[in-house]
DNA sequence: AATGAATGAGAATTCATTCAT
DNA sequence: AATGAATGAATTCTCATTCAT
């Protein structure tokens, strides 16, 4: 029985970072495989390339955000107060831990003309995140009113991301989410 | 073949596009010389590498928009609405022709913990743009509150630049636009 | 394209071969690689660059000497002259293979005042040189005078080697040694 | 009239001197230019290439030896001696003076096996110094002994002015001097 | 005569990918 | 499964040379 020394979620988890980090173009596999643990002809053994790989960062960080994040709008055992307070204490801690990045807006300005099967994942993302906000929202807004406070959220939050990553200052995305659920009260 | 002649500034201009588009790591000086007309080796005639390159086109981008959006709002022959409007409409215009996309968050967030020397010329871009939109909005408010609804409506008009892009959809910047300019109301 | 293996070794072995005749400046990583039956990619597998793999091979160049010719000056088991024979001999045959030439004495005078990195190498390998020719001139000399005709004849041999060269007439190497033995006599 | 800034013999003389402290494949072009003031497209005016303008400099370093040094030999109104004697405080005024150092041996070395044109005029030089020397060594020796004697002279000189070079050590050479007119003794 | 812009070939180096072991 | 050697294309950068002004 071979020994083995990572698995494709280890892969993953590891990518993930060394993505945030360095975004994609400046990112080689040799980062990704030092960043497990091997050398970088093994990361082929688990995904067929670097694009390949990102993807499945891609799907593995919606997945992520799924679960940690917007499952939360959809639980109607807590109020929508209690629903956006987790929802954003659990963006703040994804972002700020390690790097404060987002690997979605990240990916999504460097490469959305270039590599466009990025580009569907990445929209996915913010429609699932906007929908979450939106879902939330409708208990206060009307519908459409709802969908523009979740869209313009979202882009604050995404703004506010940048601005603490080029500043190294995390108030900026603290600050947004004090806005943010004021926008429910 | 034909001898081209160009100017530095010239070649400025056609970078910042190329970087625009394809953001830094994936933009070559052969793309650069090649929207310029030239041959990758004569770039180096004007600039002695790529990242002094992009320095100086950081330099342009940020004094361009000094003249064409952030002095508007010292020009105190008009009203604050009318700054901002001003403002407002020469950064969508920036934004929008082209390509939608803002060089120094782009260039920001990928390049941020590479290279350094990016950082302190992106922190002053977006410290003047702060500035500027803190300058308008002391009309209607406090000093400090002033500067928080600059620093977060320049956060929204990043992320909808941002979401406009990945989605491609200009739209989003538009209602970032009215919002901004209604917190002056 | 088949895949050739070649080891760390080797590769220095044909780089040593390549910078002998084609001198540090004129010689590229293709020649070196195409010495070794590689693509010149491949090298940096085992060398990190062209400055690197010269210090590797100035030392194993260093090296050779000492095993082939150095040593035998402090092997008490046999006269001076059967040391000096010996050495001269080893010598002679090490510069007149291949290319007439000494690698030390041609990067050393090219690189000199451009790579500071080599000359300690450099300084090292002709002090190594000079040390042992004046154990064995110690027998017959003073310890300064024993230097001072080690450092000569030293000398005299560089020069040799280096007319010999020029002139691609080896007798200039094989008069030197002549002498440089008949220094014991 | 357009101002002449450089003359033909001006370059010549900057350009020994480059070529005596990069050698030959490291020295650009550019760096000649330079030291005379010039841009480096204005070299061409003047000499048609890299290789032809070295060519140059070796018939100049030759005429220079040629006055300097190697025609006291034949000047029969003073002593062997005295000949000597000037010829290597002249060789060591030139060799000392900026950088110690040989263009023959150093171009010679270097170019021998890639630029067959440059061994010509090296060897001629080599062939004047040897012949120099001989013929002051002619009044102590015979003919083919006093032919023996100045090939290793030379070669001697040539080898101390390597070590002087890498030892950055001027004593090297001056002793070497003083050998080679205790020759004469 | 001098400039300075441009060329184009080629240098070192990087890196995603392949593959035999 | 993992390695590590090798590939080969692409990238940044250099430089001798040309040429219009």
């Amino acid at each position: 029985m071979p020994i083995v020394k990572v698995s494709q979620e280890y892969i993953l988890k590891q990518a993930l970072q060394v993505f945030r980090q360095k975004s994609y173009y400046n990112a080689t596999m040799a980062d990704i495989a030092e960043a497990c643990g091997l050398l970088k002809g093994s990361i082929y053994h688990y995904f067929p390339g670097k694009e390949a790989l990102m993807k499945e960062v891609l799907k593995t960080a919606h997945h992520y955000f799924q679960v940690k994040v917007f499952d939360h709008a959809y639980n109607e055992n807590i109020s929508g107060r209690e629903k956006l307070k987790l929802m954003l204490q659990n963006i703040e801690s994804i972002f700020i831990e390690d790097e404060t990045n987002c690997i979605m807006g990240n990916i999504g300005v460097e490469t959305c003309r270039v590599i466009p099967e990025f580009s569907g994942l990445i929209q996915e993302f913010f429609n699932a995140w906007i929908g979450a906000f939106t879902h939330v929202y409708k208990e206060k807004y009307s519908a459409s009113k709802a969908r523009e406070v979740a869209e313009f959220s979202v882009a604050e939050i995404e703004g506010s991301v940048m601005l603490a990553r080029i500043f190294n200052e995390p108030k900026y995305l603290k600050d947004a989410h004090k806005r943010v659920l004021g926008r429910l009260a």
